[in-house]
DNA sequence: CGATGTGTTGAGTTCACTCAAACTTAGTGG
DNA sequence: CCACTAAGTTTGAGTGAACTCAACACATCG
C-alpha cells in the first residue's frame, strides 16, 4: 500500500514537471510539434534521484548535457579564484540547469540538491543534432540563454539598488510565482534552502535574512516558521519589493 | 592636412576594431575560415557615426540586429517597470552589443553613445542564415551568450560581495585589460562615462565613486583627474579588487 | 562672463554588518 | 528512549561603511 501510494505521488510530480517543463514549448513555432516533442523525449534520460547534498555536477567538469529538474530543488553556485561562493539560483521542478554552459568547454557553475530531487539529463550533442533538423529549436535555445541573461540583469538590479527588505520580498514573490506556475500553491510552501543560501544569493548577511523574515511576520505580511512560509498579503509584499535603496542616485537619473 | 591625418587615425582605429573584433574568430573551429570571414564581412553594415548622447537603439524596439563597436564607447542599460535604470555595461571597440536580445522579439536594454562612436550592424536574420550554412557559427553565438552570462555572474559577485574600493578597482582593471587587448594603452586612458554611470553600474553612490577615486590617487595607486586615469600600481589594484565585503558570511561557507 | 552640468569635499546619519550568545531542530549513539 | 552533539536559526548590542544632504569647485559653452 505504501509503495503504491508513493508511486502515485511520484507520477503526479513527474507529470507536473513534464507538462510545465521549460523545454515544453520548444517546438511550438514550427508546426511539427508532435514529432519534434517525441524526438526530444527520446534523447532525454532520467537520472537516479539525488539525495540532499549530492551534486548534479561540479564547476570545471566538462560540459556534456543540460538538465531539467523533475522534483525537489537544485542550487547552482559559482566559485571564484579566491574561493568565494556565489549562489546563482535555486531551481524548481520544470526549470533547466547548466544552460549557462552551452557552447562552453567546461561547466562554470556547480549544482547541488537541497533536498531529495530527481532530474532529467539532455545530452547536448544530441540536442544539437536535433536542432540541426528541427527548425526553431536553435531559436528556442537562444531564447533560453537570453532569459538566463535577463534573470541576471534582474538579480543585479535587485542586489545593487534595493534594500534588504525589498530583496527578500522579491525573492519570496519569485518563488511564489514559480511554484504557482508549476501547479503548486503560490501562497504556501517550504523553503528547501538555508538562510545562509538565501543570504548568499541576495547578497546579505544570514542574520539580516532572519531579522527581515521576523519583521515581515510581525507586520502580518507572511507567517514564517523555519522552512515553512505562508504569504498573507501578496500586494503589500509587491509594494515592499519595489522600494529602491538609492533614492538620491535615482533622482539624478532624470 | 587635418582631414588627411584624421583619416589615418580613423582607419587605424577601424583596423583595430576589425582584427580585434569579438566575431573575429567566429569561424576558427571550422577549417573554412577565409570564405566564412568573407561572407560575414558581406552582411556587416557600417552605420553613420553616432554623436555623444545618440541612441543606437532603445529598450522595447524590435530586435533586428546585433552591433559591434568600431570606435568610441557605448553604454547599455536596462529600465525597470518603476522607471529605475541599471547600467549593464560599457562597450569598447571590438565588443558586441544587443547580444542579450538574440532569440527575443524585442530589445531588453537600450544603448547610447558616451562619445562620438562608430558601429557595425549585423542583421540577425542574415547572420542566422549564415549560421545554417557554416558549421561552428551557431556554437560561436552560443559562446557569446554564455560569455555574457559569465559577465553578469562576475558583476553580481562584485556588487554583492565586495567593498566600494574593490568594485572600483575591479572596474579599472577590467577597462585596463580590455583597452590593452584592443591595442590601446592598458595603463592610461580616458573614462568616457560619468561618475554617475560608474556609480550606477557598480551599485554605489556618485559621491562614493568620487571619494574612492581620490583615495586611490592619494595612495599612489593611480593618478586621476576628471576623465583622465593613469594606473601606477596594477598589482596593488588587483589586491584591492580581491577584498571581500562579507568576511563573516564567507567563513560560514566552510 | 554668467550659466549649467559634472565632479569633489564635508558633516551627519543609517542600514546592514560583525561579534556574541541563546535557542531549536535533527541526527547519533549509549 | 533520551542525553548529547552539531548544525542551523534567532535575537541582542555595538560598529562602521556607505549613504544622504549640502555646499563648493571646476570646466564647458552659448
Amino acid at each position: 500500500m505504501q509503495p503504491a501510494e508513493s508511486n502515485v505521488i511520484k507520477l503526479a510530480r513527474l507529470t507536473v514537471a513534464c507538462t510545465h517543463c521549460s523545454l515544453r514549448d520548444v517546438c511550438n513555432p514550427s508546426g511539427a510539434e508532435r514529432s519534434a516533442r517525441a524526438e526530444l523525449d527520446a534523447i532525454v534520460r532520467r537520472r537516479q534521484p539525488l539525495a540532499r547534498g549530492q551534486h548534479v555536477f561540479r564547476a570545471g567538469e566538462p560540459f556534456r548535457a543540460i538538465y531539467c529538474v523533475r522534483s525537489g530543488c537544485i542550487k547552482t553556485y559559482a566559485t571564484t579564484d579566491d574561493g568565494e561562493e556565489q549562489v546563482t539560483g535555486f531551481h524548481l521542478p520544470g526549470e533547466l540547469i547548466a544552460i549557462d554552459a552551452m557552447g562552453m568547454e567546461r561547466l562554470p557553475t556547480a549544482a547541488v540538491a537541497l533536498e531529495t530531487s530527481s532530474i532529467c539529463e539532455i545530452p547536448f550533442d544530441r540536442l544539437n543534432a536535433l536542432a540541426r533538423r528541427i527548425p526553431g529549436l536553435t531559436e528556442q535555445l537562444f531564447a533560453l540563454l537570453t532569459q538566463e541573461i535577463a534573470h541576471y540583469q534582474t538579480l543585479l538590479l535587485l542586489v545593487s539598488r534595493k534594500t534588504a527588505e525589498a530583496r527578500l520580498a522579491a525573492f519570496l514573490l519569485s518563488l511564489s510565482m514559480r511554484f504557482g506556475r508549476r501547479g503548486f500553491s503560490p501562497s504556501e510552501f517550504y523553503l528547501s534552502m538555508s538562510r545562509n543560501d538565501i543570504g548568499n544569493f541576495l547578497g546579505m548577511a544570514v542574520e539580516t535574512v532572519s531579522r527581515v523574515f521576523t519583521r515581515f511576520d510581525e507586520e502580518g505580511l507572511i507567517t514564517v516558521r523555519r522552512k515553512y512560509v505562508r504569504i498573507h498579503d501578496l500586494e503589500a509584499l509587491r509594494e515592499v519589493a519595489g522600494r529602491p535603496r538609492l533614492e538620491h542616485a535615482l533622482q539624478a537619473q532624470f
